[in-house]
DNA sequence: GGCAGATGTGAGTAAAAGCTCACATTCTTT
DNA sequence: AAAGAATGTGAGCTTTTACTCACATCTGCC
């Protein structure tokens, strides 16, 4: 397969009808992963549900595993070019409206499709798809990284990508937990405020106690 | 059988030769989650790896969903036991010292086997254990909550619950990034300073924060 | 020793799921 | 229109795996 195709499509579509017929067999493994789960997504069903025989399923997807990767592609390209718009959006806004924006862009994407989210997140690494995984923790990573350079005036001293690296992880999961556990939190801005004042509490240091010298560690 | 029986074992060990071989099946499977994932885990895998054979594994656990849920119930109930004794033990040191101390516990329980870990919670909610799943995080929550009310006066003020909700899950997710991607920073105090500054400055708000406050009203 | 209940055995069964392939249909090109 | 390329089909093959059951062996007790 050609090394630009991450997902191992087995076959370039040609024609419209061909496109056709991949797009129906990847939403109708999105709709199955999300609310049958991975074990309901069986290849036969995925391609019942998407009114294809199973033998065209195997014309573009090499195997199941395949499949779920493509759609995890396509799920976390969105999400980076998200971020990376809003990253450059927020690029001379106040400190506290830039983080709060980028909070809410966080909760944007994760609330198009949690569950399918989810899933993924939980499946990809174990089928071979933990390098993707990483690339997008990486991007997420380098470009809060930035930020933080760039608005170090503004912070207590701290290293950049030790800090990024704390705070993608930490709102990454915040988002999920609410999103999945906590919905109503969503509804206002409750959410949004309380994970901001983490963030914030943790680059700016805190009120009572914040004399520390900054860390040494260097990161990679 | 017996109700205070969560993972359902089919039959109570009545001789010291059977107790020998749950446990024998219990470390064996955590074994081979541990080393080759939850797919590897077949039953007769497991029975020929624990040295017994897969009769008297299915005399004991009814169906392999049974056996995964008995290993994450064991576990859980470890890192419940370690946190509450935690808790007890720093409920009159000094606040960054409590946060340290509860930190540092974290990890310790999350080193202990973390590939282990990893696969039970991304698989016991889809084999009916995510009501067990809930149950801890409910039980973290709710001892956290406790502490942060005993210390309300060290802190801005401030919802216990939801403020134990955010600690509870960004904690727990930086400690495993951090176990899983980044275990050099848990060589020295690292990560447990850094967490430490996120949670405290979450709690006692930032230092500029306090100093001049935002702009617009902190709710919508 | 000998019995009864507890425990252990593993070949075999049945169901599920991934995947192939020989063939049918549709599209493009000349 | 015709041919060849692209696309679509689905019965069924193959492998895997959870799980059973008829039988063997062990252990404690009289």
């Amino acid at each position: 397969m050609s090394p630009s195709n991450p997902s191992q499509i087995r076959k370039t579509p040609r024609q419209r009808r061909s496109a056709e017929t991949v797009e129906a067999i990847l939403t109708a493994a999105a709709h199955i992963l999300e609310k049958e789960g991975f074990d309901a997504a069986t290849t036969n069903h995925v391609a019942v549900k998407a009114g294809v025989s199973i033998g065209s399923l195997y014309q573009y997807f090499p195997n199941k595993e395949s499949l779920v990767r493509a759609l995890n592609d396509r799920h976390t390209r969105e999400i980076l070019e998200l971020l990376r718009k809003r990253f450059v959006e927020v690029r001379k806004a106040p400190m506290e409206d830039s983080v709060k924006a980028i909070v809410r862009a966080m909760v944007e994407v994760h609330r198009v499709n949690p569950a399918l989210h989810r899933v993924l997140v939980n499946i990809v690494p174990s089928i071979g798809g933990l390098a993707e995984t990483r690339v997008v923790e990486d991007s997420a990573t380098n470009l809060l990284s930035q930020f933080l350079k760039a608005r170090a005036a503004e912070l207590r001293p701290l290293n950049p990508d030790l800090s990024a690296f704390m705070l993608v992880h930490a709102v990454e999961a915040l988002t999920h937990a609410a999103v999945l556990e906590h919905p109503e939190l969503l509804k206002g801005d409750v959410f949004v405020n309380e994970a901001s004042l983490m963030i914030l509490g943790y680059l700016r240091g805190s009120a009572e106690a914040s004399k520390h010298p900054p860390p040494r560690a260097a990161k990679k």
